[in-house]
RNA sequence: UGGGGAGUCGCCAAGCUGGUUAAGGCAGCGGAUUUUGAUUCCGCCAUACGAGGGUUCGAAUCCUUCCUCCCCAGCCA
């Protein structure tokens, strides 16, 4: 409960929960995460759904997550089953079954009918054009509109030929009745409903009027028992008309209080990380990537097959925080995260990505040991594992230098490294493309007297009669940009060796992973094992020699 | 231009019911341990809180003027 800069921590979103709990406001927590169905999740909606579950479970109430399904001509049942995916995966049990607006909808046109009957909406049959004259500018007030004194009588009946499609598209809308002259653009009678003749995902063709997100997300809120609606900065001038609506709603009877209470904060930005749901759009459509799910994807499918994982995203949301400032996080800090998250569970093993021969000279012809290996050094209890070795194996290239550069301490001519967990060899040159080097048979790691050589470098290896080849894919941030929140020309931004396929020999025991599991490859980083069998790059290790 | 928000160390972010030397994280720097040049560990890292006035014994915290940035004029969410 108090590590710094977490939402754990002290924020002003968890001090509003305490004080409403505090003062009996509310009885339980409840938040929900609300998505469109219109794409899919991509790294910014991380924050907000982690934010959202997180808050609900630290206080012992629940969090719904809700398909905002308001406009039919954006939402498909394909996002919908996506998002519920991703949300399952981030948050694990916490996620219950999905909830959707549309399913308040007789409840949101009875809610409109009161407020016809009150006197606090209205049809209007002005343009969009007219309309969005008529309300004015920043500097102007609005003008009432030329139908916002018709009966309570022909309103009703207006919004029941709305609603049983005796109208044409656009020709009306319900409207709010609050104040053209407001200064809060946001209250000069606001739209709830409009004339759509579309087939909607869920409901089908039984509407032809849909309420707007204005309109209908404090009803969600309210029926749902929602205390607290997170919604990011944009929505704040929303606000007053959520609590009108809900207040005029509560009053009617048709609410029950305690009502939901609306708090804004800042949305999540990662540096150079392109979220725009048109350019990823164009990315999936033009095949620059496999899919939505490609790892080279800002989307939390295409992160989840990179190798991010939940943990990991639960500890960058605790580390950025929750706040109002907008603000930009270093891509590195989210791969900074992982990289935590991974330490400390993924085992080792050796693999060589680019390599090259080691033949060690004075190794027993047709010998082969079987040197046991810790899974992770500084985690005994994780036992070993089997790895073969022999007098041929591969080793990394870049491992190997004719002539060392400063600071190199690797092989090179007449120096001796240990092969990590294995014998200490002396480099004698290189022949033909293949290193030539010697050992000391009593080098061996972890017997008697193998301490007395002391060497600065270690590499890895794996046996080249017992390694297997796997595809294992580097990738680059494909949806790397230019600049932070720079979106134009994206194309000519992002790098088209993207993703680097290689060739890799990897220790044996690495057969036996199952997809999703995660490694380490020692120096090159943390990996995944891919659906096809191959292994993809999550994030490198910090590397201070380079 | 009217309204709504925000400005604390390179990046985040506590503190803002005024009171010892302005939390913490990330990054950075220095050092120790280390059979991953990783990890871990220790140390350093804002006389300064957008700027200027003012109130006060005392202000990042109160008042005031100004500056900068973000959001709002969809029958999108």
């Amino acid at each position: 409960m108090n590590k710094p800069g977490s939402p754990s921590a002290s924020n002003f979103i968890r001090q509003i929960i305490e004080a409403d709990l505090a003062s009996g406001k509310y009885k339980q927590v409840v938040t929900r995460f609300p998505p469109e169905p219109n794409g899919y999740l991509h790294l910014g909606h991380a924050k907000s759904i982690l934010l959202n579950f997180g808050l609900a479970g630290d206080f012992g109430g629940r969090c719904n997550l809700r398909f905002d399904d308001t406009n039919p001509e954006k939402e498909e049942q394909e996002y919908v089953d996506s998002i519920v995916d991703s949300v399952r995966w981030l948050v694990g049990g916490a996620a219950r079954e999905p909830l959707h607006a549309s399913d308040y909808f007789d409840f949101m046109y009875q809610a409109a009918e009161y407020l016809v009957a009150s006197g606090d909406a209205y049809v209007d049959s002005q343009s969009a054009d007219e309309m969005r004259h008529r309300r004015g500018s920043f500097s102007e007030p609005g003008v009432d509109s030329p139908h916002r004194n018709r009966s309570p009588e022909e309103n009703l009946r207006l919004l029941h030929e709305m609603r049983d499609g005796k109208h044409a598209d656009g020709a009306h809308v319900l409207r709010a009745k609050i104040d053209m002259r407001s200064p809060n653009i946001n209250m000069r009678d606001p739209v709830l409903y409009r004339i759509k003749r579309a087939e909607h995902h869920r409901t089908g063709g039984k509407w032809c009027i849909y309420p707007m997100y204005t309109y209908a997300h404090p009803i969600e809120d309210a029926l749902e028992g929602v205390s607290h609606s997170l919604c990011t900065l944009e929505f704040e001038d929303q606000r007053p008309f959520y609590d009108w609506l809900l207040e005029r709603l509560a009053h009617g009877g048709l609410l029950a209080r305690p009502l939901p209470k609306q708090i804004e904060f800042a949305r999540l930005n990662v540096t150079y990380v392109l979220l725009s749901k048109r350019n990823l759009i164009q990315l999936v459509n033009e095949k620059h990537v496999e899919g939505w799910d490609d790892p080279r994807m800002p989307t939390l499918a295409g992160a989840r097959r990179r190798g991010y994982t939940p943990e990991g995203f639960k500890r960058f949301v605790d580390k950025i925080g929750v706040a109002k400032e907008n603000s930009w996080i270093p891509y590195e800090e989210l791969e900074a995260s992982m990289r935590e998250e991974l330490n400390e569970r993924a085992p080792r093993r050796m693999a060589v990505l680019d390599p090259i021969k080691l033949v060690i000279d004075n190794y027993p012809a047709g010998k082969e040991e079987h040197l046991q290996l810790p899974n992770h050094p500084q985690k005994p209890e994780w036992g070993k594992r089997d790895a073969p070795f022999s007098g041929e194996l591969w080793i990394e290239r870049e491992d190997y230098q004719e002539k060392p550069e400063k600071g190199y301490f690797r092989l090179y001519p007449g120096n001796e490294v240990r092969l990590r967990f294995g014998y200490v060899v002396k480099c004698t040159g290189m022949k033909d493309g293949v290193v030539h080097c010697t050992y000391h048979p009593d080098s061996r790691s972890g017997t008697p007297g193998a301490d007395q050589y002391k060497v600065k470098g270690n590499i890895h290896w794996v046996s080249a009669r017992h390694a297997q080849a796997a595809n294992v894919r580097l990738y680059e941030r494909l949806f790397k940009v230019s600049e932070p929140g720079v979106e134009h020309d994206f194309l000519q931004d992002l790098n088209p060796d993207s993703m680097k396929v290689v060739k890799a020999r990897l220790e044996p025991s690495l057969g036996d992973a199952r997809p999703e599991q995660h490694f380490q490859f020692e120096r090159h980083g943390y990996f995944i094992r891919d659906r096809d069998g191959g292994f993809n790059r999550t994030v490198t290790l910090r590397d201070s020699w380079k």
